[in-house]
DNA sequence: CTTGGCACTCTTGCCGTGAGAGTGCTAAAT
DNA sequence: ATTTAGCACTCTCACGGCAAGAGTGCCAAG
């Protein structure tokens, strides 16, 4: 009968509702007739405002608690909303300015990241996170080290072009002395700097063949280690820095312990964030969840605003704020918007000073 | 009149306070007179079980929230309880495996720190920390690179002797090529390693002064950075590992949200966490802190338990677990030790398989 | 020193009540 | 046809009283 993909409502509905979520979000409290007129600033009286509501909550946009209460949005009513109602504040200037100088260039991307996350709980007041992937497709080659740690544990150290450095401990099968990990090291270092790191295993696996029986001990030392070491790399989760969570304690929305506990437990076991911020990778601009449309759980009574971040136009990352249903869209998307921006710049610049400084290198 | 220190209890007392402690711990409500005369498992009446009572309120020991509730075990009592009264039982052998077989020295330092936390978050049901000390005075260098990010910004690695990695950039007054930068390092790593990290920024200082006009160069710059990396490394804040707080969410003891905040807030400030692990250094074996005695607000309705962990008979770090006061600490107790042992043993035979190596190397 | 008895206190849950808020509906007004 | 006023109705919430239950404190007897 009626599309709700494709409702229309006329512009006093649409005026209601806007206003009823402005102030449901404000206090916190089912809205009634009466306090809806007063602060749409129609000159209506409470008794239409009640027919509209009706027509509001026969499309599922708002419903009421119970008989006396006022009403409060529904999750399609927040959808709504954000989509087609929601005027983005432009950002408060001080905020802008805190995130601005904060989010330079002067870092290295695992201080900026974590930046990134510590600045969006502190600029929203609620928890900030930000996803690094991970991906051998995106990561190019920079710097290995070898060194031994006992008999026959390796501590190897990979740097990577953006300038991250990963380290872990491999198990190898017998002695190597420290000069056969340091020609191991240097041929590694010589050959494939600035390679995509599947590259490098790609190579790895055909020169085994190609090449001369000297160089033959070294490559397969260096092969059977960096093997391990890419191995891990390829497995390990992909990095999410969570920030702020503390500042969901004070939402009275989330008043409820058990959803609070469910949802520090999320922030631990990370698995569904991640991939719920995994799915947001393809999308460019600002993505919202309202409530369960996340599909996860320990998510149902939060809203997760997200966006991209990208580095040489290559989308690399997700960020975004996890708060209540309830929250200040308007003040919360400038804030992920921005800080998105910021980061991929700031890395940007990093990967661009460095790109310039080896065209031009030796 | 009478000493709190030295106070003397009769075995009766005694005996009944234990029981209290015990009951209380258990439910969390608080004891009355007639299930304690039936739970201490000697033959009173209730009246005389309250007698009893009343000295033991007069002491401290004791205190009812009301006039008609039972009993509950005050601060002090508490203390005098795992002071004197409390029989550690030996560690369910289960649990034992489970740290045993999770804390081998199959793992680099990084990763075994980060698995003591949580084991000891995991078996003890409550929240777990380790305290890594990062001091120059203890640790040696191993190894060091110098990787340009971009015109002037130096990414640092510093590899310590336990195999320890750490990183950071660095900004410098002018270019420097790649291969003066190698020369550095390899001059820093062939000098120094298996120095103190304090030796080695004596021996820089002074060695300014001495060397001739060909290496000058390389060491003015090698000091300049290593300066900077190493300045930074003494202001570093002790590593804090937490794990598990969302355990705290599940104890009724700390559900007033506003308590729970503190706490969450000082775990992230990790600041006065530190501060208390830190005093604990000295203390060989078992320390426990109960409620206030910390001194710390956020941990007033909390205990820590905590023991310190060696290397090489020389105490590094320390670790433990925070808890509601009433916790089952003759269950806590032996948790927290063995997983300092572990943790000690597990790092010691890294260190030590390495002196070994070195001391048999080229 | 221990015990039984007893009055007393305090919490807890329950119920009823009344005020307040806001609705839904209907009939009148525009 | 829309808007409004009026009114009955419903539901929540805070308050107070009340009875049950638990446990104490004290006293006097064993």
């Amino acid at each position: 009968m009626c599309d709700f993909n494709v409702m229309q409502l006329n512009p006093r509905a649409e005026l209601l509702l806007k206003t009823l979520i402005e102030r449901y979000v404000a206090d916190g409290e089912p809205v009634g007739s009466r306090t809806l007129a007063r602060y749409a600033g129609i000159d209506l009286s409470p008794a239409t405002v009640r027919n509209v509501m009706v027509d509001l909550e026969e499309m599922g946009l708002v419903s009421s608690p119970h008989t006396s209460a006022g009403r409060v949005p529904t999750q399609r009513g927040y959808r709504l909303f954000v989509d087609t109602l929601l005027k983005v504040r432009p950002l408060d200037e001080h905020q802008a300015r805190v995130l601005r100088e904060e989010l330079t260039a002067h870092q290295n991307p695992q201080q900026l990241i974590e930046n990134a996350s510590h600045l969006l709980s502190e600029v929203s007041k609620f928890a900030g996170i930000v996803l690094v992937p991970h991906r051998d497709e995106q990561t190019t080659f920079r710097h290995i080290d070898f060194l031994t740690l006992s008999a026959r544990r390796i501590l190897v150290i990979l740097v990577t072009q953006d300038g991250r450095v990963d380290n872990r401990v491999i198990t190898v099968d017998r002695d190597y002395t420290q000069s056969e990990l340091e020609q191991a090291a240097n041929y590694f270092n010589e050959s494939y700097a600035g390679k995509l790191l599947a590259d490098v295993k790609q190579a790895l696996v055909s020169e085994m063949r190609q090449v001369g029986a000297d160089l033959q001990r070294i490559i397969e030392l260096a092969t059977e280690m960096a093997r391990k070491a890419f191995a891990a790399e390829e497995n390990a989760t992909d990095e999410l820095v969570v920030s702020g969570e503390s500042n969901l304690m004070d939402i009275p929305d989330l008043g409820d312990i058990k959803k609070l506990r469910k949802l520090f437990d999320a922030f631990t076991a990370k698995r569904d964030l991640l991939h719920l911020l995994d799915q947001c990778m393809r999308v460019n601009g600002i993505k919202i969840f309202i409530g369960a449309e996340s599909g996860y759980a320990a998510l149902e009574d939060c809203s997760v605003v997200t966006a991209s971040y990208s580095v040489d136009q290559r989308m690399v990352g997700t960020l975004g704020v996890v708060g209540p249903t309830r929250m200040p869209y308007e003040h919360v998307i400038p804030i992920v918007d921005l800080t998105a921006r910021l980061l991929g710049a700031a890395l940007t610049a990093q990967s661009g000073q460095q790109a310039r400084l080896e065209r031009s290198g030796p």
